[in-house]
DNA sequence: TGTGGTTATTGACATTCTTCGATATACGCC
DNA sequence: GGCGTATATCGAAGAATGTCAATAACCACA
């Protein structure tokens, strides 16, 4: 009989991670983190035409990025005439911050 | 003439997103974040043949997941006779923390 | 209403990713 | 050395993703 070794139970891999995996997927793209920044950087509105001139890409794949980021609750859109301004959602930071701290707690309590 | 609003300036755009957007690609699977969890709650080793025990994943699957960990050094690993241990890498969380703060810094500082 | 400019959506294609079966490698033990 | 077990690698199939051209939707203004 092999004497194997308990490491692990089996239902510390049975959580849920679904909801974090959506945030996570959202900033495996460097053009949507590069977006992402520019919000947080200019901590206000920005307007799609500025992300189609400063990023190589098209304009329907940005729209496209901006779309998955808006999906996902990080960003907030609101059009005024003819531009449509992007902001970083209030509770983005938090909501990352809370995603990577459900998956690698950095509090040392068990 | 159109009178465009200039609300962000192209450099904004240009940073080097590559180095963040390998961690986070690495947390863009549900049973990535799985494993990495289990690691973190564990705060020790944990054999490989737990993970394949409680994923619903075959060996080799297991093993693609925890290469991709192991590549972008959120992981380390080490055999011990027969079995493979794994650990979260020491500094994990904290290179988690410092690539979420580059895109999307909590400090108010400009 | 029509025209021009901005953004969103659709459909297609190429690439990447996840998963698996088959196989190889590494180790302990007889 | 030979065998059994644990882990890694290879190669391929299917799904998901990034990208673009074409087109639609929306808005301001004449």
């Amino acid at each position: 009989m092999s004497m194997q070794r308990v490491c692990l139970s089996p239902e510390s891999l049975k959580g849920d991670f679904e909801p974090m995996v959506g945030l996570f997927k959202a900033l495996a793209d460097p053009h949507r983190l590069a977006i992402l920044s520019a919000l947080a950087r200019e901590d206000g509105e920005v307007c799609v035409c500025d992300f189609t001139a400063g990023l190589p890409l098209n304009q329907p794949t940005v729209s496209h990025h901006l779309k998955i980021l808006r999906d996902c609750g990080l960003v907030t859109s609101e059009r005024r005439g003819t531009w449509v301004y992007y902001q970083l959602a209030p509770d983005a930071r938090q909501r990352l911050a809370d995603a990577l701290d459900a998956v690698v707690p950095l509090g040392v309590l068990a």
